[in-house]
DNA sequence: AGTGTCGCCTGAATGC
DNA sequence: TGCATTCAGGCGACAC
């Protein structure tokens, strides 16, 4: 379930583990995630030096100093756990891989489901290869406004809410923020993408970056009280307009009616059908 | 090329 | 209680 907020938070979580760090063991309990991890992982990270964490849309990259780059995505279960140095790590169950870098700090990859992935690509051209070279541009940065969007809309007849899902159209979003973002730009979750005004186009616009930017903000007052004893980065809890809200009233506006569910493309869609048009 | 459907995978929730 | 079934969903493969 992890979003472009949950994923931001796991990024700066780790950053402070290994940005600038000795990978001085890398350890691979199970290769058999959607993407196999390579079999050479482990000597081509070792000894290395972490320069940089950076996050792309759900993706997080690990640039190393020789000019190496990890792909990390969470997937749907995917968590991230960090143990300080003086901290016992004992294995627990779908710890995929462990990197431990010199001062004794362990990040480890837990994924139940083993829908993420960690592979390696080229660090110093990581923009020009799959899949960082067919994202749409981060919704958060400069790259992202409502005329891009407008134009990545136009002429698609496939509802707006699986065109928000598509990372190739919108980069980032997922079920869970495709529907928040709908409800807040006051939009049904129905509409052809591509019949969009230009007014309800830039409305989705500044709907996805809010509904992201607060995500996010919620996000890292969880990481400030961060603590050990659960540990994980990935999820943080975070009250929800519409989604999983179904039969519950609709909050933001008088129209008293409940929040309802639909399946598009076999994902559930939560609206709200007076308020969103 | 655009669009829709399926399957990967496991744990939690639900059903009998 | 215990077993079986259903559901969740990001993403790639595939068919049309």
């Amino acid at each position: 379930m992890p979003e472009l907020p949950e994923v931001e938070i796991v990024r700066l979580g780790i950053v402070p583990a290994l940005e600038g760090k000795v990978l001085s063991n890398v350890t691979v309990h199970r290769r058999d995630l959607r993407i196999p991890i390579p079999e050479d992982l482990e000597e081509r990270l070792e000894g290395k030096i972490v320069e940089q964490i950076l996050r792309r849309g759900k993706y997080i990259l690990i640039l190393l100093k020789n000019g190496q780059g990890v792909v990390l995505h969470l997937g749907m279960s995917g968590r991230i756990l960090i143990y300080s140095s003086g901290d016992s790590y004992e294995r627990a169950k779908h710890d995929h891989v462990v990197l431990t870098v010199a001062d004794g700090t362990r990040v480890v990859f837990n994924d139940p489901r083993r829908f993420g992935m960690f592979y390696l690509i080229d660090g110093d051209n990581w923009q020009t290869q799959k899949p960082f070279s067919e994202m749409a541009p981060e919704p958060l940065g400069n790259g992202f406004s409502g005329l891009v969007l407008k134009e990545n809309f136009s002429g698609r007849k496939i509802n707006i809410k699986a065109a928000l899902l598509d990372q190739h159209i919108v980069t980032g979003v997922g079920n869970i923020y495709a529907c928040e973002a709908l409800y807040d730009a006051k939009i049904s979750p129905m509409r052809a993408a591509g019949d969009l005004n230009d007014e309800e186009v830039e409305r989705l616009c500044v709907a996805i970056r809010d509904v992201l930017t607060r995500a996010i903000k919620a996000g890292g007052s969880s990481l400030k009280d961060y603590q050990h004893t659960d540990g994980s980065l990935g999820y943080f809890q975070h009250a929800f307009s519409v989604y999983d809200q179904e039969g519950n009233k609709c909050k933001a506006c008088d129209c008293d009616s409940a929040v309802q569910r639909i399946v598009q493309g076999g994902r559930s869609t939560f609206y709200c059908s007076r308020r969103q048009i």
